[in-house]
DNA sequence: AATGAATGAGAGTTCATTCAT
DNA sequence: AATGAATGAACTCTCATTCAT
């Protein structure tokens, strides 16, 4: 409601194990309940803190809510960035992102709610410095495709925007699916097949394609 | 024992146009300012009833959020079925299974931000009546990829639900931003190409797949 | 809420069956339910009628309520006066009006609920033409006791208006323990008892009142 | 597991003051309006609170209701306690508890519109903690008087039960018309009339009774 | 005479947020 | 740094009542 990104009024240092722990339970309730149905005083309880403190760490409940992704979207980032230097080639480094992002909301399954249910669909979020961060670490993808043109294991004529579109909608609509219904057991179990799909289509190749060229040279 | 006999309590049909009318002013006022954020006056208002007309109409306002995608859905599944008729070939019919269902968001803004940023996220929806007819149009990729596969167009050894996740994921993923952004301005354009992308796959073929290709060289 | 007392602004004949189909229904639900937590629409729904025929016979819900009484107080005036005719001595005739008083409660439960609960704590009902048949009825229990008191079968220091009390107080407590808990199974049993102690009063004599020991002194 | 462990919600004591300030201001607006058309808005102006602050410290407004009695029974019932230990004989003792009942509702008059318009005919408050509390000083004028039975100061053949309906229903009766009507000004004058008629009846002593003492001093 | 449909007017309740301590 | 207590501000929903047909 205010423009107040960034942190309470008064962020002194206060107690960042506190603020953590509110952070938790927060990510728990929304969770569970959703934005608006969740209370603050839910989230006090849970934190074992009160109401009041929690307006010393964060200035409403929408930032509450916006403060969730930002510590574990800078971990995961960093964890890409070490990993993938030792990965080579832009197809295994694609299939490495690929496997961090879904073990990403698999490991977190509160956070998966949270992202998928709830920051999905916020408009106010897109203002925010947190999404930023998250922003960035999309960027990852587009960089590798295009790494990956570049060097002539990808299509040349594609758009990496797209291809993104393709690997996080799939993971997004995957991850929503396992919130809303639990269905997809095995997050992981789907990876491969879709990263095969993504990198071979999903068409029989009939020879129309070269490999079916048989060449047969006969001398004389 | 005559008059008020049967009949789910006042849900009568009452004025069919005027109830559309409110789902009409519900769908625009939701898709701009979000659920929670959206109030029954405003609905009413854009709709010029009064509030206790909404109620007569529907019995809760999350009921009314509910029945904003009924109608839409029917009428785009009968058109489904209609054309599908007239399209042979199960690529051909997937094609245009995707190209519709961009087309729905596409010309039906409110309704994409209703369904992408609000409903999509909400767990009660999936109890409701109204979402067996959404999902049962999800039906129809599934059973076109199905027939693809027998019919050998498709490679036989994927599974039809994950190929839907990668379609309808990729939608969604693309509309939600849109919704939020703005960004791909012209829905379409990526259409084609994301269709490529899912029938030949992303990966340059080098030959290593060549496997495919018989070399016979017979010497003289 | 205005003084619209005695009937519908326009009280044409209308059907008086109807009128009293939705008289009986009234009481029902009243009784029931309560005033406030009844709706016009139940009583309508028990009545066979719509909500605005109600309205077509009384201006409005609580010119229903209080209308309930005036048709069976009339009655019950009515048989008072005619069986008085037939009992003779003060004291038989308020036995009688004892009699009578319970029972017209004790056969007509949903009736005795309504008055009991509702309108005994509705203060427009003083106000009301209805009341004033009501308040008459109450003058039998009066005038019988000064007969008897004149006729000097009673004790003559006696208000009256107490003894009213007494009789009205200790009736309508039994019937209000029985509309709200069922307890005096039986109503009629508890009343020559009470009777008895009305006449005769709860002390046991102990000679102290010695007006009536008869000293009979024998000479040798 | 330090702060918020063990409590229900919220309804702590808070302020005790500020408590009975709502209390006594609900007593009042109930008194003079009802139950229904009496508002939390009302109450809160009254007691200078928000409507917020009602609903710190009760839950709904009928709990609010049914909170209203508790206390001052509570007082009424050490009181009785109290006095009944100087005074001897069941006869002194049912007069005096007469006496007291009876001062509760003349010194209250708020209380007494209370219950007698708003409680008396509520089916919810025989569910209520609260109502056993009177329930239980009901309890006293049987004891009492199962106290006179055993001592010989009453007759032995009569249900105390309707002994208790007989003095709680005149009572309630008179104090209910001086609600409604404000008609006994004065409820004391009638306490010993009513008293007195209750011991002794109602019926002239015409020597048939006592009678029946024959007292024979022979000479010698 | 009867009613389907519409609505004005509120009322109770909830909660995020504040502030004095 | 922490919080108990207080509240302003809304919002959903209900219902008695009306009126054109």
């Amino acid at each position: 409601m205010s423009a107040n990104t960034g942190g309470s009024k008064r962020s002194r240092k206060l107690n960042p194990a506190k603020r953590l722990a509110i952070l938790k339970s927060a990510e728990k309730i929304f969770s569970r309940k959703g934005f608006h149905e969740a209370t603050v005083s839910d989230i006090a309880k849970a934190a074992n803190v009160s109401e009041a403190t929690i307006y010393e760490y964060f200035s409403s409940k929408e930032e509450l809510l916006f403060s969730i992704p930002a510590e574990i979207v800078r971990e995961y980032q960093e964890k890409i960035v070490e990993i993938l230097k030792y990965v080579k080639g832009a197809a295994n480094k694609l299939r490495t992102l690929i496997y961090l992002h879904i073990s990403l909301y698999a490991n977190n399954e509160d956070y998966a709610n949270v992202v998928m249910l709830i920051l999905k669909g916020n408009r106010n979020f897109l203002k925010t410095e947190e999404y930023k961060v998250v922003q960035g670490s999309a960027q990852n993808t587009i960089q590798v495709f295009q790494e990956g043109i570049d060097n002539g294991e990808f299509k040349p004529d594609m758009q990496p925007y797209l291809v993104r579109a393709m690997i996080w909608g799939t993971i997004e609509h995957l991850v929503t699916r396992k919130s809303l219904l639990g269905k997809p057991e095995d997050l992981f179990s789907m990876a491969d097949e879709m990263i095969d799909t993504l990198f071979q289509g999903i068409l029989v190749n009939r020879g129309e394609t070269p490999v079916n060229v048989k060449l047969t040279v006969e001398n004389r």
